[in-house]
DNA sequence: CACTGCTGTGACAGTGGATTTCAACAGCAC
DNA sequence: GTGCTGTTGAAATCCACTGTCACAGCAGTG
């Protein structure tokens, strides 16, 4: 199992609830899950798994970069598998449906327009919120 | 005072809470301000304002379109008023310091993607995260 | 494999921002 | 004045998330 190498070498220790989850953001691919999503997956499946070790091991994930955390409007974060390449999402209004994208375009003005205030661009958040046509 | 007819206009009454927390968002200019700091304010300046009053009136405020409601990262959100172009905005992440900026170019590529997956573009959030170098 | 130490975990209480409830209280129309 | 609707402050509540602490379980050593 690749996943126990991940966790190594992140300098985690390989625990079940880690592995756990790990497996239900590896399953759930383009889905973006909040940390009660994963809890309820993982009483479901007969695990017990409390709600506040959901949250520590996703911030543990976090930080060692195995996935990233996005905060679209309404407050709480969702997660997703860190996949290595960005992208950006586009969110339906209607439906919630999630759509990832990339633009190489967009990126360069957005390191072009930090560069002529000063700055060095270190991160960026974009979200489009969309309308079925 | 015609912030009383921006009052009236948006189908509020005209009452001292709201005079005064549209008067504290006209001075603070470009910077953002979180319920909290309007509410430090009101309290400093003698005024006897509930908490409550605060969000309450912030958020008629944004559904009459009078001022503009950001969720940074961090989970609170900030408040500007909407003075009626658009704008992103880049925060400086060692400071807290926060820049307004316009691109038509993003904007256009924006409409662009939107449109290549069959969507509308109803808004969007733009926020870069920059150092200064 | 057993021992041992330290890390990780679950249950639950606590936090902090934001919202809602509710009773009192304007302000206006008659 | 009397009624009615909209507004307010205080306190209760909500909700995502974090801290605490005793216990469980992982890993490194013999």
């Amino acid at each position: 199992m690749e996943q126990k190498q991940e966790l190594r070498k992140a300098g985690l220790k390989v625990t079940l609830p880690r592995l756990k989850i790990l497996d239900i953001l590896g399953r759930a691919g383009a889905r973006h899950l909040s940390a009660e999503d994963i809890y309820k997956e993982l009483l479901d499946s007969g695990e017990d798994i409390g709600l506040a070790t959901v949250y520590r091991v996703l911030t543990q994930f976090e930080t060692a970069g195995l996935v990233s955390r996005h905060n679209f409007e309404g407050g709480h974060s969702v997660f997703e598998m860190d996949e290595g390449e960005h992208h950006d999402h586009m969110v339906c209004v209607d439906s919630g449906e999630v759509i990832e994208f990339t633009n190489a375009e967009i990126e360069r003005l957005q390191h072009e327009i930090a560069e002529q205030h000063g700055f060095e661009l270190i991160d960026h958040n974009l979200v489009l919120y969309v309308k079925r046509k």
